[in-house]
DNA sequence: CCAACTACTTGGTATTGTCAAGTACTAAAA
DNA sequence: TTTTAGTACTTGACAATACCAAGTAGTTGG
């Protein structure tokens, strides 16, 4: 998979991922890696980064099977960025489209 | 605009753009900017590298207007590398839109 | 007790886009 | 004729983000 492609659009996904329930980062991983490929690496730093952002807080729980885990929640500030990104995304994405559907026609 | 969305899809627009006919670099950046907002530092540096990569074949041309143009033409491996590149974006995309909707639809 | 899975961290690297400044040529306006 | 605007390309320093590799550590099952 093309790794450029990527920049900026884990973030939304990571974004979106979180807004419907808190998780935590290794549960991340799995989830964002069934839309794209991606590994730890990529996702930890951009969590402890969108945090710092104040995007994210965070809380230790817990777990049967591991580790505890450190889930992310998203504030209102993130919740903010997360629709930001998301329009520009679409808006991006539909230029590009539109661009490429256009040159076909012809 | 979000300039990471950026990172990789300039360099399938212009290969997009000089597939169908010879163009010149500041031709480029103006065909690039009528879809995404581009400046020059960014679009020369792209076709030098694109050329080294030998997708590239540039000549100079005269102009009326100005200094010589350098014209910049598609070779096979360039044709064959973009249509690769748009198989890989279409896709890519298209996952990334699928995964947005389906979550919208909740 | 050791292997496998869970969970997170960190340091170095690669890629690509941005910004700023500079060079230089032509044509039209002042 | 000098200046300004538009054309055309180059370069170097920088920023952002993803990848890779390796390491730490807890839990469970063979």
């Amino acid at each position: 998979m093309n790794a450029q492609f990527k920049k900026g659009v884990l973030e939304l996904i990571v974004l979106e991922s979180v807004r419907q329930r808190d998780m935590y980062g290794y549960e991340l991983v799995e989830e964002v890696s069934k839309v794209v490929d991606v590994n730890e690496g990529t996702i930890y730093p951009l969590l402890k980064r969108l945090t710092n952002e104040r995007y994210f807080e965070t809380y230790l729980r817990e777990s049967t099977e591991g580790p505890p885990r450190k889930y992310y929640h998203l504030t209102v500030a993130g919740i903010l960025y997360r629709d930001q990104l998301e329009a520009e995304w679409m808006e991006f994405a539909d230029r590009v489209g539109a661009f490429l559907k256009e040159r076909k026609e012809r």
